[in-house]
DNA sequence: GGCTAAACCTAACAGCGTTCGGTAAGGTTG
DNA sequence: CAACCTTACCGAACGCTGTTAGGTTTAGCC
């Protein structure tokens, strides 16, 4: 083929498309071949739009962070983390195949860094000390991307026998698998609430919100 | 080359030459030629040894996690999660190339399990509920994966230029670096006892230690 | 209508995990 | 001490990977 009557490939197209592959096969299965065939195309055309495969990874981590909603600081700092990390922790859970993208920080900062900044000045518009704000942020970032990276499932207590003796009701490896996603969710829930909760002794005395 | 006079192999000499090539060089370049080479043989050898690449890494991984310290419970279920909390990112720190393999959890179960029976019979025996010790056990476990994961230097914030704007005081980069290693731990120290401070509401009744 | 540049191509490189079949030495048996 | 079987390593190959160099055809512009 040469060049065709319309583009077949975008910059958009690639990212999508990528994001798709992982999504539906599994990082692994991303290769530039199984890329360019799912778009119709060959491997060195992706060349023409993309330096690397990992600018490639880049985009599609920039995707997935992109509507990271951190608008609720306009109501206090604890609305403004509970709303962050959840957001932040949904986008992530919606792609659970893409999640080691975000968590080997091998990004470009530009999505990123927004994020990190509209955080950043939200808990120091509440009164945070710069420095207690990194830490805060921080803090509440490594719970999002430790709870988005080693789900149930996985990591520690995945073993079926481990959950029979903590939950002798759940007689059944498809039940536990249903309430999987729910412990999870409720893990989180419960580490983001306790930090918050934790932070209060040293809240801002300008604080008076929630 | 034929038999050896005595075996050049073994899985734990195998095992450890993988940690120390991934310690050195990263954990793209642990390659099963590679990881041959340094050994003083050839790759297909390996495989007498372990089926797979990947039997390997979950080799390393058992390793990695083997001494993390789970006695603290003997005090009480609040120095109990802060020392395993410390002691697990500790070992993680100490070998950061191979935090990954941890995070993807892709590892085989026998020393995870042994550490996630420990910190649920320790919160059980504090008084906490199974679904909540669970809970716990999960929220402290994201904290400690995403603190190892992405620390200061990559993730967000790792730009420079927001840092000058945070901290007006260090201009220089080296500098900056130098601080990353402290802000990684301050970030971590304020999330767990947050964490653990924000679980006291809810403590057992039973619970008088500390 | 001719020219340039864009968009895709084929072919190849080195390196990857893994397997097959070979070879020689170690350890055991008679 | 000799025969044997098993152990431990090796060479070569398979199909895969990311990436590059150098074509080829057509779209869009002067």
């Amino acid at each position: 083929m040469a060049r065709p009557p319309s583009a077949l490939l975008s910059r958009d197209r690639i990212r999508d498309a990528a994001l798709t592959l992982i999504d539906e096969e599994g990082l692994p299965a991303l290769s530039m071949r199984r890329l360019a065939e799912v778009l119709g195309v060959r491997a060195a055309s992706l060349y023409g739009h993309y330096d690397t495969k990992s600018a490639v990874l880049d985009a599609v981590t920039n995707l997935l962070v992109a509507d990271v909603d951190t608008t609720g600081f306009e109501h206090g700092w604890r609305r403004g983390l509970l709303v962050w990390a959840r957001s932040y922790r949904a986008a992530l859970h919606a792609h659970p195949n893409a999640v080691p993208l975000i968590a080997s920080g091998t990004q470009q900062r530009t999505e990123f860094l927004a994020m990190a900044d509209a955080v950043h000045g939200g808990l120091l518009r509440a009164g945070w000390s710069p420095r207690r704000a990194t830490e805060i942020s921080g803090a509440v970032k490594y719970l999002v991307i430790g709870a988005a990276s080693t789900p149930f499932a996985s990591g520690f207590a995945d073993d079926v026998q481990v959950y029979l003796d903590r939950y002798p009701h759940l007689t059944q490896a498809h039940r536990l698998r249903d309430q999987a996603e729910r412990i999870d969710r409720d893990s989180f829930e419960l580490g983001i609430r306790s930090l918050i909760r934790g932070l209060e002794p040293e809240a801002p005395d300008s604080d008076k919100d929630r």
